[in-house]
Parts: structure tokens; sequence; C-alpha cells
RNA sequence: GCCGCUUUAGCUCAGUUGGUAGAGCAAAGGACUGAAAAUCCUUGUGUCCUCGGUUCAAUUCCGAGAGGCGGCA
């Protein structure tokens, strides 16, 4: 249908296709996305191997119809990060290029999208070593210790950061621990990085259909074997603290049962609630990007039309 | 039928020794410098069940009624 070596711009096509968690990207990708597309998923659970049913995974026979690049990648105890996504993100861009296929970049992690598009800060990675330093830290020094420690060595930064928002005020002080030199000191990216010119798909649905998806995908997921799934990683030695277990879908399992409160309907309820708090989150973040391009997902005709106009450019 | 408790924000409940009220959760909006399905910020007018009484003033005290819960019959 189109040489992608062709390419008048020195440019290749590139597909960012988003939205927030039951939205419909898996579906969609299976309609439209397939033949000649190669998917690199952006999404920080399904990263991990043996969180199918929790992270909506797409299955193993999609799986081997459509390439996917960055799926079942590490073990649910392994650590991920954003600079981790960003790099073989490129990677995987590479390669499916030499392939001539069309890359879709496709999630519901907002953040990789953005760090992904704009690039990297040149900060230091994070080090979970540095982390449980500074951690050990705040414990010994009480709760206030950090906050105050941060205005002291990096006060643009502690302007930005709110004092309870222990996570980024960690972060702040572990980049200060590992590089000596302040967070504020490493600039953001501000505009996107050079010949990506990605075609940017937003999937949005009005919020009760959202919703009454959500709620029918968990009933689905239990119906699947969730639970089967959290024993199985139980099984395996799983503690909440793995950076795979912060998914929804797990996380409420351990936080149920450490108040002693599980019940299969509590888990429903509370899985229920956290996605759709979530995808609330996710759409305040997706907004925030610029030039992306609004549709329902049931808008077929909308999507070639924006695939079209795109690829007219490249031919 | 009798007795006791209860009725306040969408939900669970505080509270006002009488001067028209506030938490948590939910909801809405927002932030986002290598953990981001994370972490955090902002936003609270509601016949204080109804009617009557006392009072300068009642959601608060008194009486009656209605709903709910429990006990005794």
């Amino acid at each position: 249908m189109l040489n992608i070596q062709s390419s008048i711009r020195n440019s290749y096509p590139l597909i960012f296709l988003f939205g927030p968690t039951g939205v419909g990207k898996t579906a969609l990708l299976d309609t439209i996305f397939h033949d000649n597309y190669s998917i690199i998923n952006a999404d920080s659970i399904q990263i991990f191997r043996y969180l199918n049913i929790g992270s909506a995974k797409p299955d193993e026979s999609m799986l081997s119809r459509i390439p996917h690049y960055l799926i079942n990648i590490r073990d649910p105890y392994e650590s991920f990060s954003v600079g981790d996504f960003v790099h073989l993100s490129d990677e995987a861009l590479v390669d499916i290029r030499k392939q001539n296929r069309i890359p879709i970049v496709c999630g519901g992690t907002a953040y990789y999208f953005k760090h992904f598009y704009y690039g990297l800060p040149k900060s230091p990675k994070s080090s979970t070593e540095v982390r449980e330093l500074i951690h050990q830290r705040v414990e010994k020094r009480g709760a206030n210790w950090a906050y105050e420690e941060l205005m002291r060595i990096d006060p643009p930064s502690a302007a930005k950061i709110h004092p309870s928002d222990i996570y980024r005020v960690t972060r702040a002080l572990e980049v200060y621990e590992s590089s000596g030199k302040p967070l504020s000191s490493y600039h953001v990216p501000s505009s996107p990085r050079k010949g990506l010119n990605p075609l940017i798909i937003g999937l949005q649905r009005d919020k009760k259909e959202l919703h009454e998806r959500i709620e029918a995908r968990v009933d689905m997921m239990i119906q699947d074997g969730l639970i089967e799934e959290i024993n199985s990683l139980l099984e395996m030695g799983a503690t909440k603290e793995w950076p795979g277990m912060q998914g929804i879908g797990y996380r409420e399992y351990f936080s149920l049962t450490e108040t002693h409160s599980f019940t299969l309907s509590a888990l429903r309820d509370l899985i229920i609630k956290n996605s759709q708090k979530y995808a609330k989150r996710q759409m305040t973040f997706f907004r925030s990007i610029d030039g992306v391009n609004w549709v329902h997902p049931n808008d077929l005709a909308r999507i070639e039309e924006l695939l079209n106009l795109y690829y007219f450019e490249y031919v």
C-alpha cells in the first residue's frame, strides 16, 4: 500500500494510539491495525510476564497474529521504568522499520508516551539502592526532614513539588545523592524529539459508557480466572512490594487481605472503583499532550480518514 | 401494640452546652524531570425527616407524626 522508504520528509510513519483503560485499544488494533503493522506496547503492567488477566494483556492468538514488542519482557519482581521504555522502544522502532512495517505505540501509560515523544531528561536513572538509602534517612530523621533537605539542596524543585508528595521528594533527593547535582539543573525537553512526526490518535468514550465497560471487564477478568492468576503469583512468592503487584487487579488483593476484609465481591468492587479513577487520571494526562486526534473507537471511518491523510504526506 | 435507639452532603457518620454545620469515601477539575495502573494538589448551600411549641433566634430543647433498626409482646 505504501513504500515507507520513499518518504519525502526523511522520516517514517509512526502511530501513537492511546486512551484510558477499557476504552477498546486492543480490539481496535485487531480490526484495523494488522497486516503491515507492528505494535510497541506502552502499558507499564503488560510489560510483565504472568500478569495476563489482571493487566488485560492481549491473548496468545493476537500476540501471534500481530508482532508485539515490549510485552512479557520482565518478571513481576523486576524493575522497569520510563527510561527502559524509551530506550527499548527506540530499538524496536529501528527493528520494525527494517522490516518495512509500520510501528504503532499503543497503551495507556501516558507518562511513557510523554517521554517517548519529548525525549528523556538527562537526569540520572532511578536506583533502587539509592532510593532505599533515602528511605532509611527519612525513617531516621523524621517525616519533615526530606522536604527540608530538598529546600536546602534544590529550592527550585522544592517550589514545584508539594511537601506531601513523598514520591517526587524522594526522587529529587535521589538525583542529588547519585549525581551531586539538583534535579532542577536537568532541563525537561519542551518540544517533541526531531524526526518522530507521529499520527496521534486518542481513544475516547463518554464517562458512563467507559464505566460500564470497565465494570463488565472486571467481571470478565474474574470469570477468566483472575483469582487463580493471583494464587499462582503468590505461589511464586509474590508480595505487594513486587513492581508488578502495583497494578490494579493485584494491589487490591493485598490491600484487602491486609485488613482482613477480602471477599470476592469486595475485590470486584474495589478493582472497578480503582480502574475508573485511574481512567480519569489517564484522561487528564492525555489531554495535556499536544496534537491528539480524539476519536470514538467505533468511528472506524474517521480513523481510516486520519490514516489516509497522514500517509498522503509520505507517498 | 409497648419500650429503647436512630433520621445531618451521592454514601458512612461527626457536630452545634440554642446564633443555619464538617470529616472520610464518592464525584468534578488539575499536576506529572528514569517506581507513573505510582504519587500528589484543589473544590463541600445541604428543606440538618415533617409539623407544631418554647425562644429575639431551633438543625440543636419540648410535643406529635412519619421512615429505619433493635428488644418485649
